[in-house]
DNA sequence: TTGAAAGCGCTAACAC
DNA sequence: GTGTTAGCGCTTTCAA
């Protein structure tokens, strides 16, 4: 049957012969409706294939069954597989997510935030941008405080002195299953390549670095920590250069993501030095990066689907008033591919 | 200010003294207010950060200002390059887009089509999924048919026999970027790896492939033409070893998409082969996957933005009811980068 | 220019 | 069980 243009509920109730209550008593299905009415309502619904206006409800129930996402890039693996994630376990209740992209620009950041509101969507995931910083922009916060007061806002990041749930991977942790496995291999002189000094998650990974190399009793060469301008493999690549430049080469690299540690791969294949054989690397986010390099990349995936599950949970219990953490970690586990060995013995 | 909840224009025109009508003109714009009044009640706006209900607005003008976009895989950065080209366009436009993945399972592809009618988005997008099948599923056409039949439908594939407005990449003239750049450096004996005989854009890549092959005047060889699996990685793997197998290798692959060339490159280093010195590697879709390999790869850039630009205005232009070309094609240009090279004269 | 009022399509409280 | 009715918050005739 054709979907026939503006149907209602007052067009299936006069057909059916009954009230558009007793309609949207079935549709929603939270009140009895005889068996026989229920039927031929039924029966009308599906011959013109109708379907509820969703504004309509939504402005009834004050409730858009929406959640927002604003995320910095979507092209990122990272962003889209984290979306994703969200994506499923959102479906599975019934609700639909929307992204935006703010693409870095941080007037994006609040012109969406605003659309969002808009929009009457039920929560707002933040994933990536400013909440990434290591020092919030109060204007941002003041603005984020604003919505969440009415919002329930989600983000992966923190923004101090904010209202928001934060759900966060365990970056002290991830560092630490890296450290773990790079180390068991015998490396000692290992170097931490890419990110910012300004991101929240790259210090909690720097600090994280020198503790356990200390713990394990390996001196902290800060040449060995590289940073880089972007999160990006030509930033790999530039990463690789600074190092070249010094008189003795790590035998071990850490890359801050999957990306990074692609150009650094291209700087290494470049100068002939072959991975694993020469040198090892290991990198953050498990995205299907890490399968399209040669060898293929050793990384730390953050369990993804968890991932999904605890923002999407998180907005859910929320949105329903319910007690919901501050805070909750995800915690992460090695990928072990071909891009790490143990360390050649003969120096 | 705080965002109160719930504020509606009825408390923004009692504060300022007017009616209700009065607040939405100054807030829609298309009617002329009172210089005094108007200044009064964006005051009023401003003071309370208040911003009007989407969904009442769209219940109000039947019409969301949402645009929905089904796509197979948005962790593809083919996908995800399209979605953001179109975000920025319909953002411009004062649009919003809402994405759901499909994950190639048919049946959510029929779901999300409800649900975008449900939540009475103006358009849809179908970006991947049985869009690109050879021959098209006819209980999907029908159903794209009822929706198509109250909103627009833009695919990017094709459907036959639907109502849809179709923009399409010129899958002839992209392959004639590739082979006569190949066939420039010198090379002959050239492969196609990777897609399958059941996606229309491979068939036609293959199409071209055979027709510029013979138009050059080298032989055809059909061993050359290399069926993949998916339109990943390790099927772009797993076709090199069909190469591998063959007494005579080709000097240049092409490869159906970046993914696939990733993965013939990772054979290729395995087996010591070096790109492009060896073998010239070129590929289709120019997503940032050709930035991350090393070499990086030369690749066919399909103009994404004008490719987002025309999905959108197709949407809009339908939207307004004017009248909208059935079908539309993207031109590609190469995107040069280190993964080939002239064919080395000493066989 | 402005206000009153109807309507967009649905839900839910209330009455029968 | 079922119908009546009053919203949900906005836009837009229609009068004034």
């Amino acid at each position: 049957m054709a979907v026939k243009k503006n149907l209602t509920i007052y067009d299936i109730a006069k057909e059916a012969g009954v009230s558009p209550a007793t309609v949207s008593r079935v549709l929603t299905g939270n009140a009895r409706v005889s068996k026989l009415k229920k039927e031929r309502i039924e029966a009308i619904i599906k011959k013109y294939d109708f379907k509820p206006n969703a504004l309509a409800r939504g402005l009834s129930e004050t409730k858009s069954n929406v959640i927002g996402m604003i995320v910095a890039d979507i092209r990122n693996p990272f962003y889209a597989t984290v979306f994703l994630e969200c994506e499923k376990e959102a479906s599975r209740y019934g609700y639909t997510l929307m992204v935006c992209n703010t693409l870095g620009d941080p007037d994006l950041e609040n012109i969406y935030l605003e659309k969002m509101y808009e929009q009457r969507v039920d929560a707002i995931i933040n994933v990536g941008g400013r909440v990434d910083d290591l020092v919030s922009n109060t204007d941002f916060v003041d603005h984020v405080n604003r919505i969440a007061n009415v919002i329930p806002v989600i983000i992966t990041g923190k923004l101090d002195g904010s209202d928001c749930y934060r759900v966060n991977i365990d970056q002290m942790q991830a560092m630490e299953v890296v450290m773990d496995y790079i180390i068991s291999l015998g490396h000692k002189d290992i170097a931490l390549i890419g990110g910012r000094d300004n991101v929240q998650s790259t210090v909690d990974k720097r600090s994280r670095y020198k503790q356990l190399l200390k713990r394990y009793g390996i001196n902290v060469r800060n040449e060995y920590i590289v940073e880089g301008k972007r999160y990006d493999d030509d930033s790999g690549y530039e990463c690789m250069q600074k190092l070249f430049a010094l008189e003795q080469l790590p035998t071990a690299i850490i890359a801050i993501n999957d990306f990074t540690a692609a150009g650094a791969m291209r700087a290494l294949t470049e100068r002939g030095i072959s991975v694993p054989e020469e040198i090892s690397i290991v990198s953050f986010d498990n995205t299907f990066i890490a399968e399209v390099t040669s060898p293929k990349l050793t990384s730390v995936s953050y369990n993804y689907e968890k991932f999904g599950e605890k923002i999407v949970h998180a907005a859910l219990s929320a949105i329903r008033g319910e007690d919901v953490p501050r805070i909750q970690l995800i915690q992460s586990e090695l990928v072990i591919r071909g891009s790490c060995a143990k360390l050649n013995k003969v120096d």
